[in-house]
RNA sequence: GGAGAGAUGCCUGAGUGGCCGAAAGGAUCAGUUUGCUAAACUGACGUACUGGCAACGGUACCGAGGGUUCGAAUCCCUCUCUCUCCGCCA
């Protein structure tokens, strides 16, 4: 969520910056200035008339003390037509407030001056492009074919007991799993992050903190009896760790990361593009989270992006890093990095990794606030990325790595997997 | 699922109608003392909104929302959450 002084005293530039993400709404701008200014009218308002009435209160206690009851009824009568004011002042009140913050939840992030323009995901800006993809004979296998041969993933027996997008692993295909998921952690734990094992449901008020409500509900599981949602991504409940929190300054960098399993309703894509591991209900990630001070944000998303590129160069992957333009960026970023490795049967990049700066949007919104030596508390940044999305990164190691005898594991992984070939 | 207890500041914890934004202790920060450490002493120490160049003010907040009252942390109602015991159970 934005800041409202923020706009009130920038207009312009919120709304250029608005523009590189295809908003343009200077109505609903200029609606959000004059709400907050009689937001602050009707405050003042209500806090002189309560500061009347609490004064006369204290007339009257001061009276009845000294045993002038005859001058406090006269007192007391005063009161009564102040009484009725505060109530009045105090539902408008209540009632521009809610309205304001109904239409602040309706601006996006304001994009980072370096975010490309653009409206679709064809206008991203490829920042790097790294390893060699490989030359696979001709009858080389997409990865839902190699899973059925190897009989690793089976996406028959998932449909049968839950539905579609929800595999199930055997074998080796479920020791690959978990060896990735213990290889993502070791590494984030060696570059610095603290493992976190979250819940992986989550209440209301997480699901507003970070963003996913109220404008993602449909995208999430929903368990009515007890009104919790199936996370779409550790990102919520780490993240939310910090809500209503003001950490203190030396604290910075907060770095944590979880492994959890994440749960997408996907409500409305379907076609060639979804099939076997490329898009899934529920699929394993290893998300990195950051809680920064506002001055180094940036330099923060650098180290991430660099980061998540090192696992893939291990993972011995083919990747570009796209610099999303402001169309394809998520409602809530300031700037997103996608990581994308090459799927080589399929012949298609694949995004394995997304990583964001938030900049103090969601911040704003948990009121997640740090204090330093002195002044007041001020908003932090809050940052996260995959590092990495499980079923992609397995589909393209499955592709890319198939051979005669097999499909062979990457280096970095045999300690993990404790063999060599998948055959 | 049944029964009971509770929710106060960073923490512990007092406070049953006005002098309570809130005692006391701890923690933290600054200072004094000290050869150093410890101890002792002194002071500071919530958040949000808002007025003001500032100094300094105003308002709100004691789980949430409503009510009673001139006046509510305190009384009443509703809700939420937490804890304990029993039952069930990984």
């Amino acid at each position: 969520m934005l800041q409202v002084n923020y706009i009130r005293e920038n207009r312009e530039e919120v709304l250029n910056r608005l523009a590189v993400k295809n908003f343009k709404q200077p109505g609903l701008l200029d609606e959000i200035i004059s709400l907050d200014e009689e937001r602050r009218q009707t405050q003042n308002i209500l806090d002189n008339t309560a500061a009347e009435s609490n004064s006369l209160a204290k007339q009257v206690g001061d009276l009845m003390r000294q045993g002038k009851k005859e001058e406090a009824e006269i007192v007391k009568a005063k009161t009564g037509g102040l009484k009725e004011q505060i109530k009045t002042l105090g539902d408008k009140l209540a009632e521009v407030e809610s309205k304001l913050q109904t239409q602040l939840l309706q601006l996006p992030n304001l994009p980072h001056t370096s975010v490309p323009k653009g409206k679709t995901p064809e206008e991203n800006v490829t920042v790097l492009e790294n390893g060699e993809k490989p030359n696979l004979p001709e009858n080389a296998l997409p990865h839902w074919e190699l899973a059925s041969k190897y009989d690793i993933i089976d996406f028959e027996l998932g449909n049968k007991i839950a539905g579609a997008g929800f595999p199930v692993y055997k074998g080796k295909g479920a020791k690959l799993q978990r060896a990735l998921i213990n290889y993502f952690l070791d590494s984030a734990g060696n570059a610095g992050y603290r493992e976190i094992q979250p819940p992986i449901v989550v209440n209301e008020a997480s699901g507003f903190g970070t963003g996913q409500l109220p404008d993602k509900e449909g995208q999430m599981y929903h368990i009515g009896i007890d009104n919790l949602y199936l996370i779409p991504t550790a990102e919520v409940p780490v993240t939310n760790l910090y809500r209503d929190v003001i950490v203190k300054e030396e604290e910075f960098p907060i770095k944590n990361c979880a492994y959890t399993p994440c749960f997408r309703r996907e409500a409305g894509s379907y076609g060639a593009h979804v099939r076997g591991l490329n898009r899934l209900h529920q699929f394993d990630k290893v998300e990195i989270v950051q809680i920064v001070h506002p001055d180094n944000s940036y330099q923060v998303l650098e180290e991430m992006s660099t980061y998540v590129q090192s696992l893939l160069k291990e993972l011995e992957l083919p990747y570009r890093v796209l610099s999303l333009c402001g169309g394809d960026m998520s409602f809530t970023s300031a700037k997103t990095y996608d990581m994308e490795v090459w799927c080589a049967a399929q012949a298609r990049w694949l995004e394995v990794s997304s990583v964001s700066n938030f900049e103090n949007y969601q911040a704003n919104r948990l009121k997640l606030r740090f204090k330093g030596s002195e002044g007041k508390p001020q908003l932090a940044h809050t940052l996260n990325g995959s590092a990495l999305a499980l079923p992609r990164i397995l589909a393209s190691l499955l592709e890319n790595n198939q051979t005669e005898a097999g499909i062979k594991i990457p280096k970095v992984l045999i300690p993990y997997t404790g063999f060599e070939l998948i055959n």
